[in-house]
RNA sequence: GCCGGCGUAGCUCAGCGGUAGAGCGAUUCCCUCGUAAGGAAUAGGCCGAGGGUUCGAAUCCCUCCGCCGGCUCCA
């Protein structure tokens, strides 16, 4: 039965082939060039292989070498030669799966203990087999046939009735003899890899479930060529080189010591651009309508029983608590029953709402050992935490203003976010019309303002749904930093209560919120963000004053004490050529040095140079103050005193 | 918490059974210098902690603590 089906290109022209043409023919029939590129196809919007017979109407792209679906091709080929090498190596190790990911590949097996010497062999073999380039070939099984070959292996079985729930028949690809399930698509043959490699390795659970068996994880990738492999890992390593607890220590910003795990210690450095980004937040929260309160760390357990936190921390060991002179204490890991208790201490009518009361507020959660990470994920923390008491007319307002200076604040910090919605979890208490009303009141306010976000179900905290922003840090890892939720339970469980129009009680809705999330984290993720380049505004040390000799030390502290004093000033005193002590200030990423010998103190003037090199000489001394005080004030992510040439 | 890796001078690292080393930094002295490293000298270590093996342990083994990557989890 001949007959043609309509193939759409990218280009949204159509096409008329033969049913069961192969992806490669249809390339072939767009130009001979293409014909010969062709590696792999995306048939509405699916990877697989070039040899695909189309069988019906479709999308179609051709997938050439140069392209990021290829990689991922070659990755997924990649992940099948190291099934192969391991168990050339180890033949009891079971295969679980092995996916390709943005920057490589993982396989998950089960069965096999390895350590780095186990690897460094795993690889060695995989490195012949691409050698000897075998082909890759896909065949097919019956159902039952595949479900024999994987008699005793549970993984391969799960997914036979998961992702492959009803194909028969089944696919495998088979290299050298060795096959897997899989259904592609994959290279030609293995020599198509130009360089591969094995990364790490780490435990990880089946279906990434903790209750699931948990399986050996091997990270690895490969590339097209090894000049590739090694820009790919040249980037990584660059990446480590702006990792905050790095540049943290070299600019002696914080510390966290052995004896505090999981809780930073400020230097003056860090202080001081922890200083600056808490009076930037009491303004905005100024501008939003909060007072600022103060609650303590320390409270007896039974504060956050009603509000279900004890449940939601306490059973889960987050929560430091203990028993002293039989009552429970416990260091709070949020300061949302504080301010709540705050709240119901008071009378209000609804014209007082919202009620708005903010805190830089510490808390302490036990988080799991291995999960400590820099100041990007602490135990002890400070939140730039709010919380609005607001009528239910009120929601989308409140959002909405709220979101609005979230914008503004990380476009001030030329911080690239993500918005996250997300919706009702397992562990959600309240009634499923409570949270329906109050992700409507979030999704509102995202697209009143324009907003692009994802929607990530099941992931809220269990009180409401959340609105969370992402920021990347130099690895390219997610974390959350600023948030807005909404709440219905915990005034409904505290019984929290305003005097209506109708003068009977009514019950507010509880907006949680943070501008930054923590410092901690929000330190964390700028300081890799600008490389630790603070703007002039944010940076520990400002100015730093380098006398050509120590004659012109005088003038250097007239500066540091008079004109400038309004700035952070240092004055490099040691005995060091003009040239060693750009290079200390250039390595200590000051904006601004001031060179100042004989002619500027004649002068009255500095000579100016910034981070960027670039250099100014002769300014009179009152404008570079005056400029600096403007770029301060404006919150300038960039010194731009001197012209960039 | 789990899997793997790692803890040696302030930092980066070498040493891997025979009493601890380098570079940078620090300190002191000399030099007083004009736009990315001037010179000399000195100090600095319970080799993460505890236990074991050994005539002898930074080195081998065990336990614990901490750190790194990942999993899970999260601001």
């Amino acid at each position: 039965m001949s007959e043609s089906i309509t193939v759409v290109l990218p280009d949204g022209s159509a096409m008329e082939v033969e049913r069961g043409a192969t992806v490669e023919d249809v390339a072939h029939e767009i130009g001979p060039g293409l014909g010969r590129d062709t590696v792999a196809g995306l048939v509405d919007g699916e990877l697989v292989d070039k040899v695909t017979p189309l069988t019906e109407d479709c999308e179609i792209e051709i997938v050439t070498p140069d392209s990021d679906e290829y990689r991922q091709v070659l990755r997924h080929t990649g992940a099948h030669v190291f099934a192969q090498a391991l168990q050339r190596l180890h033949p009891e190790a079971e295969l679980a799966i092995g996916p390709p990911t943005d920057d490589g590949f993982y396989y998950d097996v089960a069965n096999v203990d390895l350590d780095a010497a186990d690897l460094d062999a795993i690889e060695a073999e995989m490195t012949e087999i691409v050698a000897a380039d075998y082909a890759l070939e896909r065949v097919e099984c019956s159902r039952a046939e595949a479900f024999e070959t994987y008699d005793d292996n549970p993984y391969k079985r799960d997914i036979l009735e998961t992702e492959a729930a009803g194909e028969d028949p089944v696919s495998f690809y088979v290299q050298d003899g060795w096959r897997d399930l899989c259904e592609g698509p994959h290279a030609e043959s293995t020599g198509e890899i130009g360089a591969i490699t094995l990364l790490e390795q780490s435990a990880a659970y089946w279906r990434g479930d903790e209750e699931n068996d948990q399986l050996t994880r091997v990270y690895g990738t490969a590339f097209e060529s090894e000049s590739e492999l090694e820009a790919y890992l040249e980037r990584r390593e660059q990446a480590q080189e702006r990792d905050h607890r790095k540049l943290g220590r070299e600019m002696d910003l914080f510390s966290v010591p052995a004896h505090s795990p999981g809780c930073a210690h400020y230097h003056p450095n860090g202080m001081r651009v922890r200083r600056e980004l808490e009076e930037y937040i009491r303004e905005k929260n100024n501008d939003l309508g909060y007072e600022e309160v103060r609650t303590p760390e320390l409270n007896k357990a039974d504060l956050w029983k009603p509000t279900g936190h004890y449940e939601a921390f306490k059973q889960e060991g987050e929560m430091f608590a203990w028993e002293q002179d039989d009552t429970e204490y416990g260091l709070k890991p949020m300061n949302c029953a504080n301010h709540a208790h705050i709240y119901s201490e008071g009378q209000y009518s609804y014209r007082d709402l919202p009620v708005r009361f903010s805190e830089f507020g510490t808390v302490y959660r036990n988080e799991q050992s291995g999960e400590l990470s820099g100041l990007l994920r602490v135990r002890g923390l400070t939140q730039d935490d709010g919380h609005a008491f607001i009528r239910p007319d009120q929601i989308t307002a409140e959002v909405t203003d709220t979101l609005e200076i979230i914008e503004e604040i990380y476009d001030l910090f030329d911080l690239e976010v993500l918005y996250k919605l997300e919706t009702k979890g397992d562990d959600a208490v309240g009634g499923e019309d409570i949270w329906e009303q109050a992700t409507r009141g979030l999704r509102d306010s995202l697209e009143t303002l324009g907003l692009e976000y994802d929607v990530e179900s099941g992931e809220a905290a269990f009180y409401g749904p959340k609105i969370g922003l992402d920021a990347r840090d130099a690895l390219g890892r997610e974390w959350t930093i600023g948030t807005v939720q909404l709440d219905f339970n915990i005034p409904e469980r505290l019984g929290l209560s305003y005097v209506g129009e109708d003068n009977r009680d009514h019950q507010p809705v509880m907006v949680h919120r943070a501008l930054l999330g923590s410092f901690e984290r929000f330190m964390g993720v700028i300081i890799e963000h600008f490389n630790g380049n603070f703007p002039p505004w944010l940076a520990p040390e400002q100015v730093r004053i380098l006398p050509v000799s120590d004659d012109n030390l005088g003038y250097a502290k007239r500066l540091q004490n008079r004109e400038l004093s309004a700035f952070r000033v240092t004055i490099e005193d040691r005995s060091w050529t003009v040239g060693k002590k750009i290079q200390a200030a250039h390595d200590d990423r000051v904006p601004y040095m001031l060179i100042v010998g004989d002619d500027e103190v004649e002068n009255e003037t500095v000579s100016v140079r910034d981070r960027f090199e670039e250099q100014l000489s002769g300014l009179p001394v009152e404008q570079f103050r005056d400029r600096l005080a403007t770029e301060i004030d404006e919150n300038r992510v960039e010194p731009g005193i001197v012209e960039r040439s």
